[in-house]
DNA sequence: GGCGATTGCTTGCGGGTGCAACTAACCATA
DNA sequence: TATGGTTAGTTGCACCCGCAAGCAATCGCC
């Protein structure tokens, strides 16, 4: 039956892309590391960018950056310590801690933005052309949408 | 310019696949999880099973794991405790250790796979259907491609 | 045959992460 | 107001991993 095993077709697409992903997640990250940044880093700094007054509750950035909060603590102590961010303390809730994105943050992102995306287009995007960009989309959005419905059950 | 950052769309897309893949792999994680062990393992018993005699040479395995010599050793430790996998020694090449199946871990991975299969099936290729999952081998077959194109020049 | 270069594997070390436990603060209800 | 439950964040611990160093064995070339 198929359904005990996979068929070749699906075996080959599978592994093709379960493969492919730790070479281009390992390409994407020796792309920026020369920029004194992990994928974690440059993703810390888009959502704080993007984020009202450049700042996030830390449970908020958590669940956007997909961490554990112990791993978020660890993560923005290095970021802290690199002057990108500062914590601060929320008037109207104390156990809140913001993530305040600095001004030397702000500016290592715009510095370093324009080469990731260059990154992503030359791994990515070129390569698949606007119809596979626009299937990868359609796909992950499939799989996270059944991923999605069955977890919060 | 386009060229500078992302359209919309190709956000969409880019940020989709991104956070969708991290959940995936929980998800796939988490099915593993009650069996004892995890993807890494399952990938070590995929391997040795195909392989000539139940048994691959370290650096081979490695390989085909995208593993460094140092976390296949650590992950091969754990495998042997678990009575998976035996170290031997190889007469013709005295630096070689073969990383060789045994009985228990052939029927391990006999008994695990079916659940394994039935994981992917669920959370990847019956959301995407026959299609879907032909256009994600394609997808990740084009972008490995470029990736292996830049890497060995 | 001999010696430098290469290959295969292991170990020390540091970095990143999650889980569980803990503290502090907030909230809901009596 | 008092108390139990919930939420936010940090810390201790353990695990997994890669890099660099080290060691043993093999290969290549003189």
């Amino acid at each position: 039956m198929a359904t005990d095993w996979l068929s070749e077709s699906e075996q080959h697409s599978w592994r093709n892309f379960i493969m492919t992903v730790h070479d281009l997640m390992a390409a994407l990250e020796a792309d920026l590391a020369p920029h004194g940044l992990t994928m974690g880093d440059y993703e810390v700094l888009v959502w704080l960018s993007e984020a009202e007054q450049n700042r996030m509750r830390m449970c908020d950035l958590a669940g956007a950056l997909q961490l554990s909060p112990s791993g978020l603590t660890r993560r923005l102590d290095g970021m802290v310590k690199n002057g990108w961010v500062e914590r601060a303390s929320c008037e109207s809730d104390r156990r809140v801690m913001w993530a305040h994105l600095t001004g030397s943050g702000l500016a290592k992102m715009k510095a370093v933005a324009p080469d990731h995306v260059a990154s992503v287009r030359r791994h990515v995007l070129d390569p698949l052309g606007p119809e596979g960009v626009a299937q990868l989309g359609e796909i992950f959005g499939n799989i996270g949408a059944r991923l999605h419905d069955a977890q919060p059950a």
